[in-house]
DNA sequence: GACCCTACCTAACGAACGTTAGGTAGGCAA
DNA sequence: TTGCCTACCTAACGTTCGTTAGGTAGGGTC
């Protein structure tokens, strides 16, 4: 085959799920619609990944990773900064991960319920990870009294975004900042 | 068939679709495992119901009634409230709508998103009802800012609950006082 | 030139899907 | 007693599902 165009098919396999998924979740998913939209046939989806619930394990997967880059930047630039503004960073990171960097994180988080448990429990102990950050993080700020709950709806209240917020149109910087008030208070 | 046990299998239906459907999302739920849990054959819900999306369709109807019924009785408990309480009433009666009445409003707020577009379509006009008593609801309190961003994290941070909130363990106005915390600030 | 590996293909498998056709058993009305 | 209605049933339809078997075409290696 032509060496142009064929660049990373695998990489491609897995775009093409994360947007499918994120749209019409994983049982609504089928792989004769991947392989349409990667432009191959189903059947050679298995020279790449074993099988569908692989695929999705996958794009899962990396849906943490792009959270987790995002987070070790945010850290990064943070690191010497106001408590407030440490946590607006790191929400306006979060919000980056679930809006730009592909549809990744965002089909992690609306999709991964309902996913098949063998799947779930492959992934599991990554999100573990990443949320014990995010409980690390609001110990440290010492500012919200029930940091277990507060840590949930702080995640409900930015992964729910995905179900409206509109790239083109929305603000990332405004939502961080009406999130961060949220759960810290108005500008001090 | 005896009379015993046979009542209001139509309601039954709805009840084992909304459980799964929450499970598992809309395309993850086959007739016949809905079938086989109520106790007849896949065959048999087309005496009920004239497709499957018709189905589900009821079932999301269902989810707004019950969140509608849960609106008017925080209304009726709350007009001579000062405003913080009338917020927190209606932030507990979303959450009981959410636990304490099955799993319709449960299943709609996590399954409504992928579900197919026909569906959808005819759902949204009763959507668009229930958010719009919100949205003037927090424009009447006058305290936020930005109501309409504000009400979208609202609905966020109580609609993840159905993610990790227990009904045996957790203290529903426990989580309503946090999340009134959030977009109110702590008791005056 | 022979060989092999990569990256795809066609064809088909059995299982499961939503749905339909055509029953039947029991209760109620005339 | 006949006839109809309700609430289910069995059986099967065509389609789609995830998956497998067995190719083949092109490039790299010896």
């Amino acid at each position: 085959m032509a060496v142009v165009d064929t660049v990373d098919v695998r990489g491609r396999i897995l775009d093409v799920t994360a947007a499918l998924v994120l749209e019409h979740g994983v049982a609504g998913v089928a792989q004769r619609q991947i392989a349409e939209q990667v432009g191959i046939k189903a059947a050679s989806l298995y020279h790449h990944f074993a099988s569908k619930n692989e695929i999705v394990e996958a794009v899962f997967r990396q849906g943490i990773d792009v959270m987790e880059h995002a987070w070790d930047e945010a850290a990064a630039a943070a690191t010497r900064a106001d408590p407030r503004t440490r946590l607006a960073t790191h929400i306006r990171a979060h919000l980056s991960a679930l809006f730009e960097n592909g549809p990744y994180t965002a089909a992690h988080v609306t999709a991964f319920r309902t996913a098949p448990a063998e799947v779930r429990a492959a992934v599991v102990p990554m999100r573990d990870a990443y949320e014990a950050r995010w409980t690390h993080l609001l110990g440290d700020l010492d500012r919200v009294d029930q940091p277990g709950l507060n840590r949930l709806t702080l995640f409900g209240a930015m992964n729910s975004s995905v179900e409206w917020f509109d790239t083109e149109r929305g603000n990332l910087d405004e939502l961080t900042e009406v999130i961060t008030a949220q759960f810290w208070g108005r500008t001090t």
